[in-house]
DNA sequence: CCCGCATGAGACATTCGTGTCTCATATGGG
DNA sequence: CCCATATGAGACACGAATGTCTCATGCGGG
């Protein structure tokens, strides 16, 4: 009887995944319930976006604390968030584009935590003279997220596979297309 | 008195470029035309879209044609075609979130082209030695799209300027984000 | 100069998604 | 066993955007 909203988010979060316009209908019946009952617990679509929005900072955040950031190479650690972060790059691809719609309005404050330890993991990088300095953090940081959400469209799609996903983006971001003498 | 098709569709794309979601009376008033009138020109929402696509091919032809892709090493075309496409970046961002609405039903074959010309360089590239192998020229397509997008985005936003635009998108996707011996 | 034609303004119906409501039902605890 | 409560189904009104229509206007060409 009792609806569990953690089961409803996740269901509403792969749907919004695949098809970001899906109506309040499409995402209840995707989570099993009516819509009646998805109304219950979210006040209207706006609600659902915000709590989809605070899942996914969590998520984050949560991958940012398994990932261990602060440990070892900016190299490693980097790699290890890309993977730590796979599971969420649909769900934070769809926040991605939805955020662009609200215009600077009321930008969840969760971000600019993430943002800033990313940010940090790439600074950590420069200072230690493991990454170039001619790349902004803040670029880096959503270079990220851009590889990451083209990734996860690239997967969904099919056209690539999702065991690949780690790797040409943590090569990618981190090596470039360039061919180097030592590998 | 005779309405310059091209016009409203400059309009329509810069307006869109910034605001996604923007009703047809909005472009209208945007491109300083009537609802009416817009009307007349484009059957509907739908029919604009594509012609969007259709001006957003175009010019994504155009660029690969002005930057000479098969000229000089592949680094060089890279750069050059990154700079070329910077105008219509913005642009491609809207149809490049656009086109995951349509869930592969009618995927404009110019797309297609496009994709071959631009993994075609990298594949070139690859083949020449310049560019590492283990990363597809499908996958530096789509990154090279993702990157743009970022971009685009982040100059929108006001995280960047518009003059490190080509300079952050050329240099991360070739050279990434390590630090090389000799620069 | 005058007529044709594209445009602007606005009314109108339609569709779609949303939000709210009611009522029947079943489930689970006391 | 009985009642409280949550759910499902559906009706309903509302707003927004769309697509179509009519009519007046004004510019431009013949």
């Amino acid at each position: 009887m009792a609806v569990d909203p953690e089961h409803v988010l996740r269901a509403a979060a792969a749907l919004l995944t695949r098809k970001s316009t899906a109506t309040m209908d499409e995402v209840a019946k995707a989570a099993g319930i009516s819509r009646a009952t998805l109304h219950r617990h979210f006040a209207g679509r706006d609600a659902l976006v915000r709590a989809l929005e605070a899942l996914g900072i969590a998520e984050c955040e949560a991958a940012l604390d398994v990932a261990r950031i602060d440990e070892g190479t900016a190299s490693e650690a980097v790699r290890r968030l890309v993977g730590a972060m796979e599971p969420a790059a649909g769900l934070l691809a769809f926040l991605y584009t939805e955020n662009q719609l609200f215009e600077g309005e009321g930008q969840n404050a969760g971000w600019a935590t993430i943002d800033d330890r990313i940010s940090g993991l790439f600074r950590r990088g420069q200072l230690g003279g493991e990454f170039r300095i001619d790349l902004t953090p803040a670029w880096l940081t959503e270079a990220l997220y851009g590889l990451m959400a083209s990734g996860a469209w690239m997967v969904h799609s099919g056209k690539g596979a999702p065991k690949d996903f780690q790797h040409m983006i943590v090569e990618l971001l981190l090596g470039g297309a360039l061919r180097r003498e030592e590998s």
